[in-house]
DNA sequence: AATGAATGAGCATTCATTCAT
DNA sequence: AATGAATGAATGCTCATTCAT
């Protein structure tokens, strides 16, 4: 007559207090997590951190994964929507990769503890591995599009499958940030590699050089 | 290689009983491993698997990381020396990259249950880590010397650096290949995937096609 | 009867709307005992489905076994006062017990889920243990009662301990109702069930049959 | 290849040392059962009593109701297995109801302990329920067969259906002997308890004293 | 009176590793 | 060399109960 799930737990807070709380504990798991990485954080170092009783934990997460998702949520925000096309030349191409390289680029450094997380989560938890497929996905099929536009406009390789090389020319850059910030594979600044993988796009693409670049 | 100091166990073992023995181990760990991930693998899985007393692990191994070491030996040569350079005609580089490429997404699709274990296992052990980063510099120095032969040639752009684009067009690569073979992503063909890849190396380093291309 | 002194809580309501609320709780309280059993039934469980705060319960019982005892005492005012015999001919004690037991196996069935409860209950908890023994007492004390006074008619066999013949036969269809009803053992109708109780209970006291019955 | 059950734990020891360590848990569990009741008790305290590790619990048994039913096992045979109508004269079937019965609560005071238990785990836990259901199935069974040769002969009373008589009666020895041993209830001895509920029995089923009785 | 968030004690269970035969 | 039993540390999670609004 009354109960409808069974989610005794992860359930919004109600009270203002409650929302507090959440934020709280939200805010301690990301810093255990950073500090100490998924498999080693325990529940009670959270609660710990975030100053509250073990069992107020369940009151607004059921998991250790479900907290994560929260903390998660968090980063993907900033990393899906880099809103930088609109600042770009729509007439040179190059200078729309070089700004979006560079603000994913610069995403990642800034994100770079919970990346190295996600990447770590990924490996080891199957929904988050999933969760991860599809962002790569959405991401891939945007530079697809892309890349088909400016083979239609024939400023692109038109002998290049558009998914594929937009897969890939993604899994670079990515890869990238996460050997460079996460790994800290280098030492080459922000700007150097903004420059040199988009030489790489560009000159994988078969893009012309518009104009004299440095 | 690998090993330290105070290896009480995981010594080579003596008589044939004892080789027999270890070679059972390592192939139950690789079948139990692939089956179940690191994580998840236990010890007694494996040597029920292998059919001995769970003691007896320990007779020459001393850690579940320590046969997952050897586990990766079987694996690490292969992936190391393509050995097909010799294969490639010299002034042609487009096909010694392709060969190349080739010979690497084959390797990595033989491998995906151990690829995709040394992933995960490079996210989760800090030696693991390090070790792929090692391989991942090796790989990396030697097409960046590939690269910087192609500059002095006057055959690639002058203006990128060498190890950067390097990296990047092996992390691409390599990058591929994992979510491919690995994470089941899309369903291009090996040879779809070998010519594309090509095409971007060959078009981000700025190589001229030397003869008429397919 | 029951409660002791440091009742905190447990106190009658004052207003009309804390009676409803009282109520609700009750009503609640069985559902969710006769659902979950008392071990698995949460307190929690029984505030959200009387529709209130948990910390409510508190206001008006002091653990789950106070509620317990509330739910419980809706039922044993049923099973005690059969209020039958008024209507068994005084001269035919045959049809006194067809009666009583008759009406004690219908009232077993119409309450079987709390009689199933309380039978758990008494396992688990000494305080309702005692309850029911002293319940067990009462009703036999009575039946004792009335055999003694058949022995003294000579309608009954002299050679019968008055106490424990009662509690044997007592206990006899007490047990056969839990079976039956609660147990879901066989599927004898009440009418036979009662008819062949009957003449166990008249061939055992050896009380004469008075007078041709179906 | 080789694995065959998941059964991690709950074989049956292979050496010497193991079944010694079998028992000694077994024994344990016993006694803190019978000190504490099944839900108090814990799985430490077993393994604490029997002078093992707590983990060793495990490589026999997989849960607390695991080592019950092996605790129980002891009972049962006792239980089940009266044993005792070859003794009786066949054509006297008083005295073979009066042997069934005394030998019958003669085991129950024996096992008290362990019966009380039974009668609590059954009401707490499914298996346990349907463990005793069919043991009761069986035992009213053999009585409802016995009840029908004694008709057949022309020494029962014929109106009775015997598989409900058999239960009744069944029940409330049974019911005595819980209330008598288990709940302390009365003191009657034993010898009185026996010619009661034999005097019961044989006017219940309306069996003709064959021979004079004290 | 009602609310609902906070509390925190309490125990089962796993499994890598050791060690006596 | 092999066996397999014994060890024991280490933590997640529940839910009755309290208490500040």
């Amino acid at each position: 007559m009354a109960s409808e799930l069974p989610a005794r737990s992860g359930r919004p807070p109600v009270s203002a207090r409650g929302a507090r709380t959440r934020v709280a504990l939200v805010k301690a798991a990301r810093e255990v997590f950073e500090r100490d990485g998924f498999l080693d954080a325990r529940i009670t170092d959270i609660t710990a951190t975030a100053g509250v009783a073990a069992g107020s934990f369940y009151t607004y997460f059921k998991s250790k994964e479900d907290v994560f998702a929260a903390v998660m949520d968090e980063v993907n925000e900033e990393m899906l929507h880099p809103r930088l096309r609109e600042f770009a030349d729509r007439d040179d191409p190059i200078s729309v990769i070089e700004a979006t390289n560079r603000s994913y680029l610069a995403a990642y450094r800034r994100n770079a503890g919970l990346m190295a997380l996600m990447e770590q989560v990924a490996q080891i938890d199957d929904h988050f591995r999933r969760m991860r497929l599809r962002r790569v996905r959405a991401f891939t099929e945007r530079n697809a599009q892309a890349i088909a536009q400016l083979q239609q406009r024939g400023m692109a390789d038109p002998g290049l499958d558009p998914q594929i090389a937009a897969q890939a020319l993604s899994a670079m850059v990515g890869r990238m940030a996460y050997f460079r910030y996460v790994q800290g594979f280098g030492n080459a600044s922000i700007d150097t590699l903004t420059g040199t993988l988009t030489r790489l796009w560009a000159g994988a693409l078969g893009i012309p050089p518009s104009k004299p670049r440095r």
